[in-house]
DNA sequence: TATGAATGAGGTTTCATTCAT
DNA sequence: TATGAATGAAACCTCATTCAT
C-alpha cells in the first residue's frame, strides 16, 4: 500500500455523522424569539438571499450560496428559517406588505379618486423600480405552483385597493363604468411590463417610466374620456364565463 | 496521419452512407437527420415536456419525468435534444414564431391601422388562451438569465410588429403622438395580465377577455382621444435615462 | 392540451426498440469474410479510431465519435468489430507487428551485432516518430489492466529481439557482460522518453532524436567501453529477487 | 441594493464567524478550512483513491467506488474535492513534490556532481518503487490531454534539477559535453522503464534495480568515457527542428 | 450491409437538510 | 448560537451496445 494500510482505509475510525433518513421539514414558518443580534442576522440573510434569488433565480441559488456569501455556516440559515422555501415565502409576504404600505402612504388624505389612482400607480412603479430584485421574485413566484397562491392573494389585495378608488371614480362619473377589477389588473400589467423593460432592462429614469404608465392607464381607464369610449367594453360587461 | 493519410479519411472512395458528420448548428441546437418516426418522437417529447414544464415548472420537471411519462428510455431524450435547456429554448423559439404567425394572419389585408392593432391584440390574447401552457413558459423564461435573452428578442419582434401599426396610426392622426414602443409594451402587459388572471385563473371566455384587453388598450393608446389626453406623457418623451 | 391530446402522449403509438437486457459481448475477435469494400471500411475505422484514441484518449473517444467522424452509422462499427475493446486490442496487435517488421527489415543482412543494435534503435525511434499516434496508444495500454497483458507480450518480443544482438555483442566482447534484458529494456525506455518529449512535444527532427537515443544507448550498453565500466552492475547481476 | 445597502452586506457589524467567502484558488482547487477531522478524511480519500486509480485506472474508478470503499456518502467526496479531476491533479502535484523532496534530500551536501547524479537516480528509483501506485498514475497522466500539462511541468522540474548537476559535470570535464536536457530525459526514461518491468512486474529488489539503472545511465552519460564516445551525438547538437 | 432509433445502467455532480461538537 | 462535516436522493447526461427496418 501507498499511503495507508488497506485495512485502515476500509474501516474508518471516524464516527458517522449526518441525517439518518429522509425526514421532511414540516411546512410553516419559524417563530423564534430573537435577540437584536439575531434580528440583524435574519435581516442579513433575507437581504442577501433576495439579491441572489433575483440575480440567479430561486433554483439556481443554493443555501450554500447564501451562507457562503455572508461568510457564515449552514447552521445559521436553518436556525432562522426552517427551509429555503420558507425563506422565499417570507420574502414575498414582507415585500407585498411593504409595497402596499408605500402605495397607501402616497394616497393618504387625497380626496379625488382619480388623483388617488394616479398617485397609486406612480407609487407602485416607483416601489417596483426601487425594489427591482423583488419585482423579479414576484415574477418567478407566479410561475411555480407552491408560491403562486401566496402571490395571488397578495396581488388580490392590491387589486382590491385599486378597485375601491376605481369604483368611486365610476360612481362620480369620472370614468366610464367598466369592470373595476379588470381595470385594476390592466394597470398592474402595464406597470410590471414597463418597469421590467424600461427600468430593469434599460435603466431608465423611474419617474419617467411612471409617467408613461400613468399616461397609458389614465386613458385606458377612460379618464377625460368622450362619448363613445369604451362602448364595446361596456357591452361586454356581464358576459358569462366559459364552461 | 499514422495509418492512412488524413485526406483518405475524409474522402473515402466508399459511397457516403450517412450525413457528413461535421459540426453544424451554430446555436447549440441539435440538427439530426430524422426519419418520420424520429420526427414523431421529437414532437411527442416537445409536447409532453411543454405540458410538464407548464404544470410543474422547468426546474421541478426532470428529464426522467419526461421520458417516463412517454414510457421511453432516457437516451431517447438526448438523442433528440442535447440538453434540457436546449429543449426549452427550442420550445420558446417555436412558440414565439407560432404566435407571430397567427397574429400576422389575423391582420393580413386590413387597411385601417387601428383596426389592425385591435385585431392583433385579439389574436394575441386568443393565442395565449389557446396555448396557456406556453404562456406559463414565457413567464418563467423571463425570470432566468439564460432564457431571458431568447425571450426578449422574441418579444422585441412582437413589439416592433405592433409599433409599425401604431406609427401609422399616429401619422394618420388617429391616435396621439406617444412613444409607440411604450404603447406596444403596455398592450403586451395588459394582454398577459388579463389572460393570466381571467383565463388561466378563472377560465373565462377568451373572446370576452380579448374584448376587455382591446377595450382598455384602445383607450390607452388614445383611439378617439380628445385634446389634452396624454399631455404629460408627451412632455416626458425624450427625458434622459437614469445614472 | 397544447400540442397533443394528453392521452396520446402517455401511450405512444411507436413500438419499442432497443436491447432487452444486459447481454455482454463475448470477448474475442471477430472473423468475418470481408469483401474488398469491407476491408477498406475496416481499415478506415481502424485508422480513424487510432487517430481519435491518440488525440483524446481511449475513454474519451466514444464509438459515436468514431462513426460520426466517418459519417457512417453505428451498425457499421459493430459489423466489423465486436466491441470497442476488441478494436483497440486489434490496433495494438497490428501495430506491434508493424514495428517489429520495420525493425527487422532495418537490420537484415547486417553482420556486426553492435551495428544491428544501432540500426534497430534507429528504426524503432523512426517508427515511433512516424506512428506517433500509436506510441500514445501504447502508453495508454500500459496503464489499464485489460490491455496490459497484450502490451507486455508485444514488448517482450521486441526485448527478446534486442537481446539476441546484445548477447552476441557480449559474446564477441564488444560490450561488457551485463544482463542483456535489462539493457534492452533501458534502450526502450530511452527511445520512448525522448520520442515523447522531443518529437511529440517539440516536433524535432526524428533523425536527430534517433541520434540522441543511439548516442546515449551506445554508451549505456558500453560500446567502446574502457576497463572498469559497469563493474558495479556486473556485480549486481545474479542478485536474488525480493519476497 | 434592495433591502440593505450592499456595503452593509459585506461588512456586517456581526463578528465574522467563518471564512470571508470570496473565490480563492486560482487553479480550480478547493481551499476550505479543515478541522483535524476534515484533514484526516481528506487524506483518507486521497490515499484510497490513489490506490484505486492505480489498480483499475482513472476512468474505471468511479467516485462511487471511492466513497463506497471508505463507507461514506457521496457528498463527502465533493466536500473535499470539487471534482474527480481535481483530486487526480492534486495527487499528481503532491506526489511530484514528494519525489523531488526525497531526491533533493538524497544529494544534499554532496560535492561531486557525478555522485549527485548517481544518488539522484537511486533516490528516484527507490521513490518510484516505494510509490508504485503513483508511478502508475504518472504513466496514465501522460496519456490524457488534460493531465499532460501538469505532468510535464512536474517532470520539467526534475529534468532541470538533473540538468544542473549534468552541466556541472560537463564543465568539470567529468562527462562529455552533450545536451544535458537530453541526458536527463534519458535517465528518466530508463528509470521508469526498469522500475515498471522489474519492480512492478517482477517484484525485484529495488536496490538492485536502482543499481541497474545507475549502471546504464552512468555509462550513458559518459562517466569515465574515453575519446570518441558520443562523437556523433555531439555533432548532432544544435540541429534544427522539423517543419 | 447499413442506418437511425432505442436502451438503461451507470457516471459525475448538486444540494436541501441534519447534527455532533 | 454557530460551524463544518456528513448524508443520500436525485439531477443531468453519456455511452457501449442492440435491433427493426
Amino acid at each position: 500500500m501507498d499511503l495507508l494500510p488497506r485495512s485502515a482505509m476500509a474501516s474508518s475510525s471516524l464516527p458517522r455523522l449526518g441525517p439518518v433518513a429522509g425526514k421532511v421539514a414540516s411546512f410553516g414558518q419559524m417563530s423564534r424569539k430573537l435577540t437584536p443580534r439575531g434580528k440583524e442576522r435574519r435581516a442579513q440573510l433575507i437581504a442577501f438571499a433576495t439579491h441572489e434569488f433575483a440575480e440567479k433565480g430561486y433554483h439556481l441559488t443554493s443555501v450554500a450560496d447564501i451562507v457562503d456569501g455572508l461568510g457564515v455556516g449552514k447552521g445559521v440559515f436553518y436556525w432562522y428559517f426552517s427551509s429555503k422555501e420558507e425563506l422565499f415565502v417570507e420574502i414575498m409576504r414582507t415585500s407585498q406588505r411593504g409595497m402596499r404600505r408605500q402605495q397607501q402612504a402616497a394616497i393618504t388624505g387625497v380626496e379625488d379618486p382619480v388623483k388617488r389612482i394616479e398617485l397609486g400607480i406612480r407609487a407602485g412603479v416607483l416601489w417596483l423600480a426601487e425594489h427591482n430584485d423583488l419585482r423579479k421574485l414576484f415574477e418567478f413566484a407566479r410561475t411555480e405552483g407552491r408560491f403562486r397562491e401566496a402571490m395571488q392573494s397578495g396581488q388580490a389585495v392590491l387589486v382590491s385597493d385599486a378597485q375601491v378608488h376605481l369604483e368611486e371614480a365610476i360612481e362620480q362619473g369620472r370614468i366610464p363604468d367598466r369592470d373595476p377589477e379588470a381595470l385594476a389588473l390592466a394597470i398592474i400589467g402595464v406597470s410590471n411590463q414597463l418597469t421590467n423593460v424600461y427600468i430593469d432592462g434599460r435603466n431608465m429614469n423611474p419617474e419617467f417610466v411612471a409617467d408613461l404608465v400613468v399616461s397609458f392607464c389614465r386613458d385606458g381607464i377612460g379618464v377625460g374620456g368622450c362619448d363613445g369610449i369604451g362602448v364595446s367594453a361596456r357591452d361586454a360587461i356581464g358576459a358569462s364565463q366559459r364552461d
